[in-house]
DNA sequence: ATGACAAATAGACAATTATCTATATGGAAA
DNA sequence: TTTCCATATAGATAATTGTCTATTTGTCAT
């Protein structure tokens, strides 16, 4: 898994159709035109953003047939997120010694 | 402490200038004059990011004299961190059960 | 009070980004 | 191979956002 630049990420998940998008694909793999159905913006609009979650890696593809299936990398929201945490929350992340 | 949209945090993250104040005020209290002479920017789009992050409760400020001092509230950066956790990465977050 | 300094706000402008319509691509079925 | 369907891409436009200069606000020292 490569590094992901954190502010690449905040970008990423900076938008509200890109976060209803991560929502609905967060447990379950579903087709562009799944996701599609369950907002209200167009076909190419919900392309258009699994692209830059495509890039960020945030989103896992499966193609089968003519159709393609998405489903959330938790694994890389995770790392991330942990890279936030260690850049802007390192005194919330190392072991408190005993006293 | 309040709640913070998920996207809100991201957006308040989504900016390379914003990243850098974060970074400098990460592990100590700077005026924002001392901020603006690390950085490649104006006064005003100094204060104008601070005041963003201010919003998003991401800093602590501390009045003295006519200075304002301001550090990072890395709490904060923890606890919307796992927010974004528990959102998109909730099988990470549970508990494995031994086999 | 007055002058000097620090920070915030206002307003303008440029860059970025989110959305749309129209079209292209590529696989599956007939 | 021709048609149909799912998705991606292109290009246009509107909204948002980052940056600047100019100005205001507020505090301290004289």
């Amino acid at each position: 898994m490569n590094f992901t630049n954190p502010v690449h990420f905040a970008k990423a998940l900076a938008d509200d159709t890109r976060q209803k998008i991560m929502n609905l694909v967060c447990c379950q793999w579903l087709s562009v035109n799944e996701i599609v159905e369950q907002l209200n913006v167009t076909q190419p609009t919900v392309s258009h953003h699994l692209a830059i979650l495509r890039e960020t890696e945030l989103v896992n593809t499966r193609e089968a047939g003519k159709q393609t299936f998405y489903s959330l990398n938790q694994e890389r929201v995770a790392y991330c997120c942990g890279q936030l945490m260690i850049k802007f929350a390192p005194d919330m992340t190392t072991i408190d010694p005993i006293e």
